[in-house]
Parts: C-alpha cells; structure tokens; sequence
DNA sequence: AATGAATGAGGGTTCATTCAT
DNA sequence: TATGAATGAACCCTCATTCAT
C-alpha cells in the first residue's frame, strides 16, 4: 500500500510521516480485522518493514490502537461544524456530511468497533473522553436544533446515539471500488438522517416516546 | 450465566438445548471481546465446562461462531412482517421494531461484526447469502413502498444499507441496566428510519443523491 | 534426566510428583546459566516436554523461579537443628553440615543467585522474607554461641554472611564426579566456619572488628 | 554514573580511558542482573551513549564479558602478595584483604559468576585458565603454609576452593551504604578465613577430612 | 566517533485442538 | 458425557547486531 522511504525530507518530519503511514495502515487492518484479529506481522508487511521495526516506532500493539484512536478521534472534532453564522441544524448536516468523508477516506484513522481488552483501562478511558467529547459536540448542536424547533421534541442522547449507528456503520459497507461515490454517500446519508429527525413532517409512525 | 444440567428431558432435547446455551454464551462473547479476542477456555467457564468437552457438542471454535450466525439469520428472518393485509411501509415499520426487539433480548445470537478470516470461505458465504436473504426481504419491502409512494424515490440498496447502520450499532451502545427499555428503543429507533425515508415531508437538504 | 510418566498412583499425587520434578530440573538449569540464561525450551527438553505443557503446571517462568525458591528455603528452614539438648556451637555445626549436604544433593531446588529483574516486586519480598528467617534461625544459634563463649565475641550477622559465603559458594564448584563425596565436603565445609569462628584460639592476625 | 567526554588527552590514552570506563559499568551490570540479564541499551545508557556506538568499542556483548573477565583476573593477580620477606600465611593473610578490598572497591571489574554459554569455547578456557592462576598462586601460598605448619595438614584445593567462597561471596551482600566500610570488611574476612585454616587451635569438629 | 534505522533470531505466552481415560 | 494432559502454531516482544550516514 503506502510505501516507505520515498520521503526526502529531513529528520523528524520524515519520522512523523513514516508513523502516520504506519497508524493509517494498522486502523484499515483493526478495522477489518479487529484488534486480536490483526497481526503485528500483518501490519509490518503493509508497510514493507519487519516487524521488529515497528517497535522502534509504537511502543506496543496496543499503542498502536491506542495512536490509531487518538488521530481519528482528532480528525473527528475537525468535522465537527462550528460555524455560528449557520443554524444549529445546518451545521449538524454539515457535521455528519463531513465526518462520513472523512471517516471514509483513503487512509482513514478511524477503527470504530472497540473490542474490550484491547486497551489498557487509562487508555481505554482516555479514549472514550474523547469520544464523548465528539459526542458531546453534537449532542449540544442537537439540543440547539430542538430550541430552535428544527428537531422534533426528543431524547437528544438517544437520537444522538441512534443516528451516528448509521454514519459509522457506512464504513462496514462502503467499497472504494464500489458504484457509490463517496461524496453521494455523505450527502445521503446525512440528509437522511436530518430528515428523520425533523420537526413538522407527518409522523407515519407516531407514538415512539424517544426519538 | 445460563446453568448447565437444569434440564430434565431426555435424549436429543436436552442435547439441542444445551447447545443453544453455548450459541447464546457465545454470540454475547463474540460481540463483545470478537471473534479472535473470545477464547474458548472463556466461554467453557461461563457455562461451566471444560474446554475440552465444548468439542463435543462443536466441532470448532469457527463452527461455534458459524452456528451462531445461522441461528441468529434464522431470527432475523422471523422478524420479517409478511402480514400482506398491512402496507408495505407499516410492515417496514413493524419489522424494524422487531428486529431490533430480538437483537437487544437477552440471550441474542447476534453477532453483527463479521471479522474477516474468522470463516471459513463457504461459511462466509452461507453467511453473507443469509444475510442478503435478510437484506433482500427488506429490501423488497422498501421497494414496494417507494412504488406506493409512501417511501421517497431513492437507491432502495443505499436505503437498507444506512438504515440498518442504525439498527445494528444499537447493540454496540444498549445496556440493559440502561434508562431506555427495549420496547421504547425498538419503536423509536424504527420511527426515526421511517421518518427519514418517507415521502412527500419537506426535505430539509435536498440534493442527496442516493437517499 | 528425571523421566516423566514412570508413575503410577493417581489423580493429586501425580501431578504433585510431576511439579516436583519440574522444579528440581528448573532449579538446576538456573544455577546453571542463571534465570534469564535459561530457556523454558531447555527445560521442557530436559524432562521431555514441550514447553506449551509448562505452563499447564507453572503459570510462568518467574513462577517456576518462585515455586524453586520457595521449595529451597522450606529446604533450607528444615536443615536447621534444634536439638536443644545440644550446645549452640553443636547445633551451629550441625545446621552447616545439614545445610551443605542438602544443598549438594542430586535434585536440590537451591538456586542460590538471585538475579534482579527475575521476580516480581512481591515474589522478590516474599523469597527476602524466607531467606531472612533461615539467616535469623543462624544468627540466634550464633549469638547463643557467642553468649556461651564457644564463639569468640564478634558482630554475629557480619559472621554468618561471612561464612554462609563459604557455604552457599560449594553449589558453584562442586562436581558431582569429583574426587570428593558429598558428605566429606559437608564436615569440612562446616568445620573450617566453626574453627574460624571459635573463641579461644590464638588470633594469627588480630585486630579485625567485625569477625 | 561515569561520565564520558570528561578525559582530554589525546588519541590512544583518551579511547583507552573509555574503554576502561565501559568495562566497569559492564561488569557492574552483569554483577547485577547477570550476562543474560543485562542488555547492551542498559549498559550503553548508563554511559550515556547509543547502544550502536558500544560497537565501536567492543566487537561483542560477549567480548565485552571476555574483557571484564580479563580486567578482573589482572586486578585478582595483582592482588596476590609476593614479598617473600613474609611468611607464607602472612601473604595468604595480605591477599584475602586485598583481594576483597579490590573486588568491592567503585569499579571494580569482578563479576564472579560465571554463566554456562555466555562465552565463546576459547574464551572460556582463557577464562578459567587465567582464574586457576589466581587460584595456584593461593594454592601455593598455602601449601608453603602447610609445610611451614602455620596451616593445618588439610588439602589445599579443598580449602583454596572453600575460603574463596566467603571471599567472592561478599560482593553478593556488600551495600555501598551499608555499616561496614571495606576495611573492616576486607580485614575481618581475611582474618577469619585465616583462623579457620591455622594449625594448632584446639579443634572443636575433629574428623573432617579434607579441611 | 557516533547514531538512527532496520532486522533475524529467539524467548515467553496463549490458544485451538486432540486424545486417552 | 466430561475432562486432564499435552502440543504445534502463532503471536507479541526483546535484543544483539549491522549499516548507511
């Protein structure tokens, strides 16, 4: 895939570059193949290095995961739409839109499923502070969306929880080679999402007490 | 968890029942620690076994997980809502809620993460045709409900792809000692969808492609 | 060397038969090349096994290092005399005789160098622990010597580090096929300390302070 | 510990100077954790250089073992009192104290144990050849001690091989920051080994054969 | 003289699987 | 039916060693 030493550049950059080909290359294997599914020599060949090098740039496998998850988890807040001159409902639809792209890129850092016993217990909680704190960034622009009555009256938890199942789930779907242009998929989804949680349409199915 | 030997039939039953505790044990283990994360010697322990005497009644720990995906298929189809006598949206409606209903019930056989190399090459597709089987029943009832027009015109594949991204990551976040009841979950969360796919409802962010 | 499946009995006593075995070959390779020189693969060979079945009897190599000491100082307590109805010089003697005898015996689990890094911070408390009672027991028959005037008056715990060096360094030069038997080298081994230590003698370079 | 670029002189004299440094913080850590137990990153941070400069220095990890040896056996050579203005058991006397006083000084090179397979086969025979000299140049100290009837009638190697344990053995126990300063140590020992050879003392465990 | 980067070999450990009982 | 004992294969990780710079 990615290939190593053609980089020129000098000293730490070129490192910071090799390790970021190595992060992105370990998340597209744990999310195929999960975390204990992954073998370290599996990554190592990806990347045409031995696997003993690795260490010279990871700590641990777990690290790796570790790493794997910080960078998404970053890449994730910049998708988060903060532009306050747009209603909170259109940055929510800009927000999903852009966090599908990015999650379905070429090189994407995100991993998604996380399997216990895969982190330490302070990575592990370093991690989901993180993710909450995404979460957190949309649940507030949800919220928003409600007082502004562009939202439905709901659980903004629970929609929160309910609508980003369909944006992550795109990633155990989508096929690069696939009819689906990435850009068409983000759109759609996003829109769908919107519209199911809209204020003022017809409820076909009334009566549901959450969303 | 489930107790082994309070079974008093004889013969056969209490042999197929048995079996169905290990499926059920094993499915919760599956989903949450994964296949390659699940070890054998964990699921003997949770219903009292040795590891040894799991080959008696599975021939593998693949076998295991295989057996798991067939019974958990076969649940899925039965959440299907043939009642011809309703529309084709009211059955959508209805088959998501049960759906949904049978993943979160205690003792689920679902799996949902389908790690690559964890199957065999026919059992991944006994598998992925039984799933298509699923995908495909639905599939046909979107269908059917875009020609009512009760389902807005869109790519009827996209559509079952992303919704049921929010169907199946509800296993990932519901907690059974949660605030929300699965009843409350099942409905809502199939509302959502419906609201998201009908038609005629103001579309907030028109020019979505796919959906 | 020891061979494996020779016995017959059942069930408990076995595989107690069957760890002591293993700890007496572990023990043996320890003192020979050290704990980290040590392979589990050399051990496992060495009582025809493979070195997967270890860890059915050991849960780790630090462990079999713990279970050698553990098993070398319960040897060790027991080779202290105290037989009260004889004089502490006696018992001193006796003890060292005892001591150097059971240490240089076929299968001995004494592994006498404790390398840093080889057990864990409270295994490494623990074996300290025994090994300070086994020096105390000596240092008490030491200091009742003293008190008796058998013993010249002298700092008791400088003198039995002293001469346990004398004791313990037997392990490292004796050969089994060599021209002295065991129990010769045991008597003189012993002597030579009591002579050494003996109140009364003529002092050929006095002036020491501590012994 | 010791530091490196601290030496100003030129060529020869300055790389001489850090070799001799490397050999002594070597050896320390062998001392310590033992051959296998010590990693060259140890050792090279501990100096404060790469662990690929170490290289540079030394051909080998197990060179640099040879090589402490070497430093070792020279300073134990030198260690041995040779002023036949003395008496035979009075040199004997000076070179235990000295011996001891040297293997427990700062940066010493002594690393005592010797594990199996740490060394090549010629490096260990040059190894053990230049130990027996130390060892017969003792042995003929007592020897001429024995005929001059200051050491009783015992045999020599026995007893060469028993007094060296006290001696070698205290670099086990000694603690830098501990009560007895080495004088003490080194006087106390000696003396002790020495009254435990001397002839003449009423015996208080006749019988013993060889000491 | 020094080091960053890379690697092969080897060691500890886990685990699915087998088999005799 | 059930299990204790055993094992090969695979995996993570360390480390001595090399080499280009």
């Amino acid at each position: 895939m990615a290939r190593w030493k053609n980089a020129n550049m000098d000293g730490d950059a070129i490192r910071a570059l090799k390790r970021d080909v190595l992060y992105r290359e370990a998340a597209a294997s744990f999310r195929k193949n999960g975390y204990h599914g992954t073998s370290l020599d599996e990554i190592a060949a990806k990347i045409g290095l031995s696997k003993a090098t690795l260490y010279y740039y990871v700590k641990n496998k777990r690290d790796l995961l570790y790493r794997c998850h910080m960078a998404a988890s970053d890449e994730a807040m910049s998708s988060v739409c903060v532009d306050q001159s747009l209603t909170a409902f259109e940055r929510l639809y800009r927000t999903l839109k852009d966090y599908v792209r990015s999650c379905l890129a070429e090189g994407s850092y995100t991993v998604i499923i996380l399997e216990e016993k895969s982190l330490s217990k302070s990575q592990l909680q370093e991690v989901i502070k993180r993710r909450d704190q995404f979460y957190d960034a949309i649940l507030a622009i949800v919220a928003e969306a409600i007082e502004a009555k562009d939202i439905r009256p709901c659980n903004p938890k629970f929609a929160v929880l309910t609508f980003l199942g369909a944006v992550n789930w795109v990633t155990k779907w989508y096929r690069p080679d696939g009819d689906w242009p990435i850009d068409d998929i983000s759109t759609s989804v996003a829109a769908f999402v919107c519209r199911g949680l809209q204020q003022g349409a017809v409820d076909p199915f009334p009566g549901s007490s959450l969303l």
